[in-house]
RNA sequence: CGGGGUGUAGCGCAGUUUGGUUAGCGCACCUGCCUUGGGAGCAGGGGGUCGGUGGUUCAAAUCCACUCACCCCGACCA
C-alpha cells in the first residue's frame, strides 16, 4: 500500500477519551473511529488487524475440526422465550421489533441459533460430534462499555459451539477447542495464561478463561509461583493453616461501642485473622444470607452466591438489616437470634480455636470460639484468596494476584440449552437424547488492543508480526532524489508483486520526522529507511520497530532478501509460548 | 443503574467565576516560498447552530431550568 493512496490519518496528541495506552494508540495512529458510546467504525489499519487475527482464529479452529458457518445477527424472540434467556439476559439484550411489532433481539450470542440449526439437520448419533464457528459482529447493550474496543457495545467475536453425544465427547471437543487456544494466542504474540473460571450465569461444569497479561486488565487473576495453577478470584482457593496454640474456654467479654473488627481486635489484642465477621446480604429472592469469614479476609460475593444457590446477592442497608433483628456489629454466630436467615461460614473457620466473634448483645463479643464446639453452620469457600497464601495444587508456592484481559473463554455447556430447546437425536438404540454441548467465545477486537496493550513504548504500538496491519515499510526520507525513489518504487512492487508481502510504502513528500514519527506511530515490526546519504554509498537501514537502536546498513542489493529473513526469524519467535 | 466530571472548528484546549462589539490559541487542513535523518520556518487562507430546548436580559458561550451526549470510579462479560 503505498501510504499516499491509503486513508491513514494520525493525531499527534493524546486522546481524551482513552483512559489506557491501548484505546489511545488505536485512536491516534488512526486504527477506528468512534461512532457512538462502545461503538466503533474499523478503519483501514484497525481492519486489516481484525483480519490479520481471524484468519489465525480460522485457520486454527478450521485445523481442530470446527465448520465456519454465519449465523444471522438479528435472531427471533421466540428462540430466547425457548430457552428462557428472554426474561434471564436483561438489559444488555438489545431488542428491537420489526414493522409488523415482532420481537427481535440483535444477537449477543448465538446458543439459541445455533442449537436450532443443529436440532434441526443433525437427528442421529452418527452426525456428531459437530462443533460450528463463526466470526461476526455481536451487541451487547453493556452497562458501561469502556476503553475503546476492550469493551465495546459492538464487538467482533469468534464463537463456537460443539455438540457431542456424551459427556466424554464434549470433554473430547473441549480439550481440542482448548488446544486451538493455546495456538491462537501464541502465534497472536501474546503472553497469557489459562485460568480456571466460573461458569457464571450461562451455567455448566468446567470453564477456563484465557488473560492476557496487563497490569489494565480489568480481571484479577490468581497464580502460584511455582507450579501452573491459575484461576480467577471467583474460583481460587488457597491452603489453610491451623491456628497455632491450643483451644481455650469460651468468654463473654464487654466490647463497649467498639463495632468494627479492627477496634474490637485492637481492644481485645487479638490478631484479627483469629476473628470473625459477619456480612449480611439477600438474594434476587428477596431471602437473606449471613456469611461470616475472618476479620481480615473478604467475602467473594459470586463464591456466596454460589454456595447459596443463588443468582445475584446485595448487601443488606443499614435498615434492612435493623428490621432482621440483626445488631450491627455485635453479629456472631453463637446463639444466631434469626432462624430465618441462612448462615454460611467460610472453611477457614473451622481451623480457628480461639475466635472473637459477636454476641448478638449490644456491647459484647464471645472471645475463644471454636467453631463445631460453640457453633456449627454450613461451611464453604466463600473469601477470596490473599496474596502469599499457599498454592492448593502443589501445596508449596505461594499464590500472587496479577492482572489480565480476558479474550476467550470455553465452557462445557452440557445439557442446559439441549433440554430447553429440546435439541435431541437419536442414539445407537434408537434412543432419544439431548446434545452435549460445549461453548468457545473469543473476543477479536479484544485480542487486537490487548496486544497493544502488552506490547508498545512511549512512540507507538509495536505489533507482534502475525497481527500487524503490514509487515514492512519502506521509509524514503527524499522524495526529490529520482534515484532514490525509483529504487523504492521497484523494492515496493517486487514485496507486493513478486513476493507478496504486504508492505506500507510512505511515498508522501512529508518531512523525515513526520514519516518516522507515523510510522513508530503505527507500529509495524520492520522499517526499511531510504536516506540521501547511505543510498549513495549503496546502502540502506533496516530496523526492527521492538528495538530502534539496533540499525542494520545493509548493502543496497539485499535489502530485501534482509528483510525477509528477519520477517521469518519475527515468524519463527511466535512459535513458542512467552514466558509469563 | 448509583457516584463524580466534561460538552466551544477534525484533534487538544482557553474564554464562563464578574453577561457587553467581528469567539480565540496550538495541532491538523488549503495556497505559495523554503526545508528534507526525528513531528522545522515564513506569508496568506478556509473551517464554529459555543451539545440541544426553553427562560431571564437592551444584550447570553457566560446566569437559570429542563434535556441529550460523552468520559471516569463501582457490580457484569468476548
Amino acid at each position: 500500500m503505498r501510504y499516499s493512496e491509503s486513508f491513514i490519518y494520525t493525531l499527534k496528541e493524546d486522546q481524551k477519551e482513552a483512559a489506557i495506552v491501548s484505546h489511545n494508540l488505536l485512536l491516534r495512529g488512526g486504527f477506528i473511529s468512534k461512532l457512538a458510546s462502545g461503538i466503533y467504525n474499523y478503519l483501514p489499519l484497525g481492519l486489516r488487524v481484525i483480519k490479520k487475527v481471524s484468519e489465525i482464529v480460522r485457520q486454527e479452529m478450521n485445523a481442530a475440526g470446527a465448520l465456519e458457518i454465519l449465523m444471522a445477527a438479528v435472531q427471533p424472540a421466540e428462540l430466547w422465550m425457548e430457552s428462557g434467556r428472554w426474561n434471564d439476559y436483561g438489559k444488555e439484550l438489545l431488542r428491537i421489533k420489526d414493522r409488523g411489532d415482532r420481537d427481535f433481539v440483535f444477537g449477543p450470542t448465538h446458543e439459541e441459533v445455533v442449537t436450532d440449526i443443529v436440532r434441526k439437520f443433525a437427528k442421529s448419533y452418527k452426525n456428531l460430534p459437530v462443533n460450528l464457528y463463526q466470526i461476526q459482529t455481536k451487541f451487547r447493550d453493556e452497562l458501561r462499555p469502556r476503553f475503546g474496543l476492550m469493551r465495546g457495545r459492538e464487538f467482533i467475536m469468534k464463537d463456537a459451539y460443539s455438540f457431542d453425544a456424551d459427556e466424554d465427547g464434549m470433554d473430547i471437543s473441549y480439550l481440542k477447542m482448548r488446544d486451538a487456544y493455546f495456538n491462537i494466542f501464541r502465534r497472536c504474540g501474546l503472553a497469557f495464561r489459562s485460568v480456571e473460571a466460573d461458569t457464571g450465569s450461562i451455567g455448566g461444569k468446567d470453564s477456563e478463561e484465557f488473560m492476557v497479561l496487563s497490569s489494565t486488565g480489568e480481571d484479577e487473576i490468581v497464580v502460584c509461583d511455582s507450579c501452573e495453577y491459575s484461576a480467577n478470584t471467583e474460583r481460587a482457593e488457597s491452603i489453610t493453616q491451623d491456628e497455632p496454640g491450643t483451644e481455650k474456654e469460651l468468654k463473654k467479654v464487654e466490647t463497649p461501642n467498639k463495632q468494627t473488627i479492627k477496634d474490637v481486635c485492637e481492644f481485645l489484642d487479638k490478631d484479627e485473622q483469629f476473628s470473625a465477621k459477619a456480612l449480611v446480604y439477600k438474594n434476587e429472592e428477596g431471602k437473606i444470607f449471613c456469611f461470616f469469614v475472618e476479620g481480615d479476609d473478604e467475602l467473594n460475593e459470586i463464591k456466596a452466591a454460589r454456595a447459596t444457590g443463588s443468582i445475584e446477592l446485595t448487601m443488606l442497608t443499614d435498615e434492612e438489616l435493623e428490621k432482621t433483628g440483626l445488631l450491627k456489629g455485635y453479629i456472631g454466630p453463637i446463639d444466631f437470634p434469626n432462624k430465618d436467615i441462612e448462615i454460611v461460614c467460610d472453611n477457614r473457620l473451622k481451623n480457628r480455636n480461639t475466635l472473637v466473634v459477636g454476641a448478638n448483645e449490644e456491647g459484647y463479643h464471645f472471645v475463644n470460639a471454636k467453631f463445631g464446639r460453640d457453633f456449627e453452620h454450613k461451611t464453604a469457600d466463600i473469601r477470596n484468596v490473599k496474596e502469599n497464601e499457599i498454592c492448593p495444587r502443589c501445596k508449596n508456592g505461594r499464590l500472587k494476584k496479577i492482572r489480565g484481559i480476558e479474550v476467550g473463554h470455553i465452557f462445557k455447556l452440557g445439557l442446559k440449552y439441549s433440554k430447553a430447546m429440546k435439541a435431541e437425536f437419536l442414539d445407537k438404540n434408537g434412543k432419544t437424547q439431548p446434545f452435549y454441548m460445549g461453548c468457545y467465545g473469543i473476543g477479536i477486537g479484544r485480542t487486537a488492543q490487548a496486544a497493544i496493550e502488552q506490547n508498545n513504548d512511549e512512540k507507538g504500538i509495536i505489533w507482534p508480526i502475525s497481527i500487524a496491519p503490514f509487515e514492512i515499510e519502506i521509509v524514503p526520507l527524499d522524495s526529490k532524489d529520482i534515484g532514490l525513489v525509483n529504487f523504492c518504487d521497484r523494492m515496493y512492487d517486487y514485496f507486493e508483486n513478486t513476493l507478496g508481502i504486504e508492505v506500507l510504502y510512505d511515498d508522501r513528500a512529508e518531512r523525515a520526522g513526520i514519516k518516522l514519527n507515523d510510522m513508530d506511530l503505527i507500529g509495524i515490526p520492520i522499517r526499511i529507511v531510504i536516506g540521501k546519504k547511505s543510498f549513495a554509498d549503496n546502502k540502506v537501514e533496516i530496523s526492527l520497530r521492538r528495538n530502534r537502536n539496533d540499525k542494520t546498513l545493509v548493502d543496497r542489493d539485499v535489502a530485501i532478501e534482509y528483510a525477509v529473513e528477519l520477517r521469518e526469524k519475527l515468524y519463527k519467535e511466535l512459535e513458542k509460548i512467552r514466558e509469563v
